[in-house]
RNA sequence: GGGCCCGUAGCUCAGCUCGGUAGAGCAUCUGGCUUUUAACCAGGUGGUCGUGGGUUCGAUUCCCACUGGGCCCGCCA
């Protein structure tokens, strides 16, 4: 056996359930060394590919008798004496090709009885249906692209093990198409973002991940350490607001960044704790603006991917018609349990901590309003829904609600009992602002360990005057796991953290 | 962090209740077969039964601990 695939050296660098996906498989490389002897090289530089397998099958009529060639893996093959059945699976699906051994020349022959399931084969010949009407490929010319070492899992099944299919990615792909389906899904959602928000005259930018003073929001970060820089103490960002704020007050008026934000707390099946949003501030607008954009924006991605407004989520019909309910939430909030969550002190919240078995580690206005809401109203919000106005002290980088102090202009968009976008009228007021860091301070004093640390530096970039701005926050993984009727954020992060 | 379930061949799973050194299908290998599509027929290879400890003459099976995963609950999006 060649050295250098010895399967213990190839294969130890994995140690899932004390074991491997699978195996080398010595037959394989008697087969690399065949086709070598044969002067044919198992791994070539490129093929020229004409067609995929789904433009085939769906233009059957004009394809019929056309010569092409494509290429993919094989997923399955029937072989009876001199004739093979190959299913071949590209990007766009699954063709069968079917290969005459009598029609082959020596080269191809070689090829083939060297060829095996898993294999990365290209397929040269002509669109044709065999006896029993399948779409075929009758093969002229057999090449191969890559030959595996590794056997796949079976056919009938494929690999359902959920744990092997995040550690294991690239196998979940090749077997479980539709994951590919997924994630295209969720790039096309991410690019309707962009495009949206470059209509409008956003411009994109990066701002740091590596952070010296994280906030923006409240969780606990990810903590690291900058050795060059004397061991300097850097947190990983738990949200770029505070930059992009920055550029706003410098002039950019319209600013957006695809941002992944980290945030160290469990994973569960709508958190993660590295997940991706989209934030986007809008000088001289305020929240309404951004009922409106959302309103479009999932409107017209659902329309232009589903060619309806209605889709199906976890078996119930989600409609995407505009406008959105809106949920006056602290209003409906009094009316059924008889709290004004908006003028909740520090003993009432305690109170109802425990008068509604709320069980929180942190019993404060802003912990016990956040839990009501989850408990009385979440469950009514299968429809996308604006939940509007939220009690100013839960609000530190908001202006509070015209008309009413208590309450600060901000929603939170729910579709699917998830919130996917989170928006504000901002604060501009850096004397207010100040003052909104330093009851933050006292709260993170008081030992709320997710109280983001006063950031003297941004409420200085403030004072030199910020226009009234519009901001928002837009989930890029739960819209994700609406649009392909998913359950668990896992199934549309490509490699999800695992222990 | 709490509760429940799970880890046996490369994959998908039986076996465990009631302890006696491991089984199926697919994959893979050999042979047969020129229109199959879960192709078929015959034969073969393949397992430190997640890890460690305990009980026992004997443990995949019973007990304990650990570890990895899933689901539900609590918390941040």
């Amino acid at each position: 056996m060649n050295e250098v695939y010895d399967s213990d050296n190839a294969t130890h660098i994995n140690s899932y359930r004390g074991g491997i996906i699978s195996t080398i498989d010595e037959a394989k490389l008697e087969s690399i060394n065949a086709l070598r002897m044969a002067g044919i090289e198992p791994y070539p530089y490129s093929y020229a590919v004409t067609h995929h397998a789904k433009e085939i099958k769906d233009n059957f009529d004009e394809m019929e008798g056309k010569e092409v060639s494509m290429a993919g893996r094989a997923m399955q093959m029937r072989q009876m004496g001199g004739i093979t059945f190959i299913d071949i699976q590209d990007r766009s699906g699954k063709i069968q090709s079917l290969v005459r051994n009598n029609e082959l020349d020596q080269k191809s022959l070689l090829v083939l009885a060297n060829s095996s399931i898993g294999d990365t084969l290209g397929i040269r010949g002509i669109v044709m249906k065999s006896k029993r009407g399948e779409i075929s490929v009758g093969v002229r010319e057999i090449t191969m692209l890559s030959k595996t070492l590794r056997t796949l899992p079976n056919k009938w099944q494929g690999l359902t093990d959920t744990e092997a299919r995040y550690r294991y990615r690239h196998v979940d792909l090749m077997m479980n198409q539709e994951v590919l389906r997924t994630f295209e899904i969720r790039s096309k959602f991410l690019r309707h973002v962009r495009d949206t928000l470059d209509s409008r005259g956003g411009i994109e930018v990066e701002t740091p991940i590596l952070q010296d003073v994280y906030g923006g929001a409240k969780a606990k970060p990810f903590k690291t350490t900058y050795h060059t820089l004397d061991d300097k103490q850097m947190f990983l960002r738990i949200s770029d607001e505070l930059y992009l704020k920055r550029l706003i007050i410098g002039g950019a008026e319209r600013v957006y960044e695809v941002s992944k934000d980290f945030r160290n707390e469990d994973a569960d099946t709508t958190h993660n704790p590295e997940f991706t949003q989209i934030e986007y501030y809008e000088a001289y607008s305020d929240y309404e603006t951004f009922m409106k954009m959302m309103e479009d924006m999932l409107s017209s991605f659902v329309l232009k991917t589903f060619g309806t407004l209605k889709i199906k989520y976890q078996g119930e019909t989600v409609d995407f018609t505009p406008p959105f309910a809106r949920m006056y939430w602290v209003e409906q909030l009094k009316n059924i349990m008889g709290t004004d969550v908006s003028t909740m002190s520090d003993e009432e919240a305690e109170k109802i901590n425990k008068a509604e078995k709320l069980e929180l580690k942190h019993p404060d206005p802003y912990h016990v309003a956040d839990s009501l809401f989850d408990k009385y109203l979440k469950s009514k919000t299968v429809q996308p829904t604006f939940i509007m106005d939220f009690p100013a002290y839960m609000c530190p980088l908001t202006k509070i609600k015209r008309g009413n102090p208590l309450l600060a202009e901000r929603f939170e968009l729910y579709v699917g009992k998830m919130e996917v976008a989170n928006s504000y009228s901002e604060l501009t007021d850096p004397m207010y602002q100040r003052k909104m860091f330093e009851d933050q301070e006292t709260e993170r004093k008081k030992g709320d360990e997710e109280a983001p640390p006063f950031d003297e530096e941004f409420i200085g970039a403030m004072e030199y005057g910020m226009p009234p701005t519009a901001g928002i926050g837009i989930s890029i993984d739960r819209p994700s796991m609406l649009f392909t009727d998913q359950t668990s954020i896992k199934e549309v992060i490509l490699f999800p953290p695992m222990k």
